[in-house]
DNA sequence: GCAGTAGTAGTGGTTTACCACTGATTTTGC
DNA sequence: GCAAAATCAGTGGTAAACCACTACTACTGC
């Protein structure tokens, strides 16, 4: 299969998953003009290559490592290279803090080889490319501000991780309030959100959800 | 390549991620003995060939859906197949999860194509397989978690641990003495003895210790 | 037959959690 | 610098949990 271009692609991929590795590859092998020439798990295995391409697929989610800040580090010391994300995250929170921090493209990873080719082009071409999800995703968003979206964990904030801790822990309310400094209304007003945010009742559906999503 | 066994074993696929499923049929390619014979990104696209696979490779997060459910309702309507949860949670309270709910292997998404191969040979012969980070997943939990599990884990009588399970449901005292025709106070006793066994002094810490302890 | 365990049930409390509101102040994100 | 999120705090009430007792019955094992 044959690419308007002349030129052929150079594709890098850091991806902690060696499965998507593979898929990417095989997606991409069909296609003359585009070369997948390094697959790496790690920031410290893709370094060596990124003088030596065009393209960077990278997801978000690294084990210990942030894709976010990565891709910063990376358009920092390496300004010519473009950066297309391929990641499960379809948050708005991640596509903005992505392009925000320089990435050329947005896909999620139920993305087509069709798409994935087109993203490439458009993106080696100096374009900007996202996903046909991703752009419904951020439309979505604006319209109406869908909060929940698909968290499938949901995200405490730092008082409430701190507040849920010590419920499991076993301190009542009143313990709590003594122990932050706080009112004992203002536990309960917590606990309320608590409670709303994991899906529970009371204090026992709390506290197994809180284990069953890793919270505690 | 050839496998052990002589007869195929038909692979099924259920994955919101087509870059994933991507990967894994490239990965089982090379493998006669094993065939992808569906690929499917919602319960509902899968459900039409279940009868017809030996494994599934579920992932957890699909999105609107949830492999943890999707993988008791598959065993219960088609008890002969065998699933592989393949996915990038790596929280031991999922691990757990999908093993209660009947799964037969777990592997993490960063799994080699040999890993995966053995895994699906375990399991189409009956075995269970974990993969081996996820056995390091496991031990590292027991170690940081299970100090004294290992020393006592208390015995809860069978009406001990019915009521248990009520309460861990979210069910109150008095929910419960309907749903059992028992009196309000007998739910109470027991639940105070449920209390005492688990070295609890409330509702959290009693949960808490039924799941450390694996009692619910 | 008797001790031990399990299951049941009661009285009479006190304490805690749950809940629906409202609203102020501070911090954070674009 | 504005809007949203987070944090804090209150009222006033109901429901539920917690607790210390006692005590009967049925079953199990020696």
């Amino acid at each position: 299969m044959k690419l308007q271009s002349d030129k052929t692609i150079r594709v890098g991929i850091l991806d902690d998953h060696r499965i998507v590795i593979q898929g990417i590859q095989t997606a991409l092998n069909d296609f003359d003009n585009v070369s997948v020439v390094c697959a790496a798990e790690t920031k410290e295995d893709i370094l060596p290559y990124l003088e030596n391409i065009d393209i960077l697929l990278l997801d978000i989610n690294l084990g210990h490592e942030d894709g976010v800040m990565l891709c910063k580090q990376f358009k920092d010391s390496h300004s010519e290279i473009k950066i297309i994300c391929l990641t499960s995250f379809t948050q708005v929170s991640f596509i903005k803090a992505m392009l925000r921090n320089g990435a050329d493209g947005y896909l999620f990873k139920n993305v087509t080889t069709d798409e994935l080719i087109n993203a490439i082009q458009a993106v080696y071409a100096g374009e900007r490319y996202l996903g046909n999800e991703v752009n419904e995703e951020l439309i979505k968003y604006s319209l109406e501000h869908n909060r929940q979206s698909h968290a499938f964990i949901p995200k405490l904030t730092r008082r409430e991780n701190e507040i849920l801790s010590l419920i499991i822990d076993e301190f009542t309310n009143q313990e709590i309030a003594s122990k932050l400094f706080i009112s004992l209304s203002t536990v309960e007003t917590h606990r309320m959100n608590i409670c709303a945010k994991l899906g529970a009742k009371n204090t026992a559906g709390m506290v197994r959800n809180a284990i069953k999503f890793g919270l505690a």
